[in-house]
DNA sequence: GCAACATATGAACAGTTATTTGAATGTTGG
DNA sequence: CCAACATTCAAATAACTGTTCATATGTTGC
């Protein structure tokens, strides 16, 4: 069936590709994408998330619980409030990526 | 020395993110992310891609339009037949990135 | 032109998901 | 323990999305 690795990209199973599409996914609201791009910066707390993105409290806890589940952000308890931060580094790379693609001029003729 | 931008992202405007958010969303589905990647590995028809992952011809053609519109895929008729290839190397990049952070090991203590 | 094949389109259904609202849990300092 | 604050949970609604089916468009060779 697939004969030519010309990528890193190996899936072989039907897990590991519903699992990255399951972050794809999570990172396709707009919502989410700005909780998790304000978390990039340095740890945030859910209030300042909240008034930030001009979001209810309880909004942003329900995203920050599905980004945590998948490990695109850790949570961290300092007092009362809890700091969201990126877990690693691979989501702010996807990011980037994906921003380059966005901005890659049309050079190439399309069959539209 | 300035400290703060740690990364490219520079997204001011409310569009960008939203188109952003957008093609994450559309790989964030397990058969377009599955018809995305055979796309990577070399151009193929849509007959084929139907065949090679056991989908009909129909939803098929349903993903690619979207893919296209996203110009994540391009498309190039050749004769009865239209193949379907990477727009550009950058969705390769997406992806492998992210795969790099599902094999991220838990090194970090998390709060959960 | 017509038939056969390849792909695209549109409407309709089923399942999922984001958001809101209100209450509940947990934490700190007196 | 109590009050005040920060966050989380749960149920309900509204909107969206993937899939299927049937039909249409477009291409090739006779």
């Amino acid at each position: 069936m697939f004969t030519k690795p010309r990528s890193a990209v190996r899936l072989s199973s039907e897990d590991a590709i519903v699992q990255l599409a399951d972050l794809f996914r999570l990172m396709g609201d707009p919502t989410r994408l700005r909780i998790t791009l304000v978390c990039l910066d340095e740890p945030i707390s859910v209030g300042e998330i909240a008034v930030c993105l001009m979001l209810s409290p309880s909004l942003v806890s329900h995203h920050l619980r599905l980004l945590k589940a998948a490990r695109i952000l850790r949570a961290e308890r300092r007092g009362k409030q809890i700091f969201y931060s990126a877990l690693d580094e691979h989501i702010r790379c996807v990011i980037d990526d994906m921003v380059a693609h966005v901005g890659e001029p049309l050079d190439i003729e399309e069959a539209d």
